[in-house]
DNA sequence: CGAATTGTCGACCAATTCATTCGAAGGTAC
DNA sequence: GTACCTTCGAATGAATTGGTCGACAATTCG
């Protein structure tokens, strides 16, 4: 291989879709090695242990929906859509990073704080997108809000609540129908009466 | 519990849904036993071991597979409908079912000589049911075949043909899309031009 | 060329995990 | 009381698995 970096990067993704499907505990290093026609060994020559690629992946996975949740807002106009498509992006992510939460919600919390490290960071860009979308919101009148700063605080208490009975067990109705209706419910009490 | 084969059919539904996420080596007694907010000991009472929790699965699944491929036929009157009714529940429940096989084809295919013994009845049936679509789409001349019972293991030959290709690298493009245009192209060459 | 560096791998190890066993015991019917 | 059904915690022995190490090709560099 020419680029070191570049192949760092292919055993992140590759590792990710594993990751993904079964869970950090679950997952081998012989199956991510073996999904990259490798031998177990030759992994370590790129990553220090285990618990490195599954820092690296959740670091890369943590990059793209963050970008996706910016061009989720830009593409846009209405403060409701702002809101509904940024909620939507966000937590059809988490379906995907839900198995992840399902292996470090097991035991194994100790060794995996740099897991908090990325979500304080995240949720601090949260805060702040949600409080210009409420901003905007308010400015044109669309929104019923007094604080813009509070009311986001609210919003995102909501949505890291639903996180979890949404996807603890995700059985019966899909995501989409069920956050469809939630969100009918939230605009309902946000949005200006007319 | 009044009754055990009750329970136990509890534990084959709820097994199952594990089963078809993780695999059979993924899937932990352990896991099970939790999913029915019991103790791992207290399975054992019901079943004599993983394997065998794992074939009554497998035989719970292929009776409902079997239903709703009858239904499928049932239900729809063409046999250009019915044929691709039938080839579409046919695979869109292996894709259910493909977890199992993933877990099958890697090394303990010792033990599971039972999934043969389904599995050539399932054939049987099948065969079956394919011979008698296509001699009534021959019948009301839409097929054009002369000889319904080689068509039938014509195209049962070409399904699990498919079951390969469609199954082990399912990323790209989702196999509903897929598969119609495998459909087109199957029909296309039975079906009488006009 | 030869030597240093890069990358890969098989074999091995220690720790853990996991399926399975077993005996105890709670519950219920009689 | 006893006989039965059901559950479970603890123990175990075998298998799995994350990680190490030295050997080895292959490539680069001088």
């Amino acid at each position: 291989m020419i680029n070191k970096e570049e192949f760092r990067k292919k055993i992140i993704i590759s590792a990710g879709q594993i990751f993904s499907h079964y869970g950090f505990k679950k997952t081998t290093m012989d199956e991510i090695a073996k999904a990259l026609k490798m031998g177990k060994s030759s992994i370590y020559y790129y990553f220090e242990s285990k618990e490195d690629i599954f820092e690296a992946v959740v670091q890369y996975e943590a990059n793209i929906l963050r970008n996706e949740l910016t061009t989720a807002i830009k593409t846009v106009e209405s403060p409701i859509d702002k809101m509904r498509s940024y909620i939507f992006v966000r937590m059809k992510s988490f379906e995907k990073l839900s198995n992840y939460y399902n292996a470090i919600f097991d035991k194994n919390l100790d060794h995996f704080d740099f897991i908090e490290t990325i979500r304080e960071k995240y949720d601090r860009e949260e805060l702040a997108i949600l409080r210009l979308i409420i901003y905007h919101g308010a400015r044109k009148k669309v929104f019923n809000v007094v604080n813009s700063e509070y009311t986001a605080m609210a919003v995102q208490t909501t949505l890291k609540g639903l996180e979890v009975p949404l996807f603890w067990k995700k059985k019966e109705v899909n995501i989409e129908s069920r956050l469809n209706a939630i969100l009918d419910v939230l605009f309902y009490g946000i949005v200006k009466k007319r």
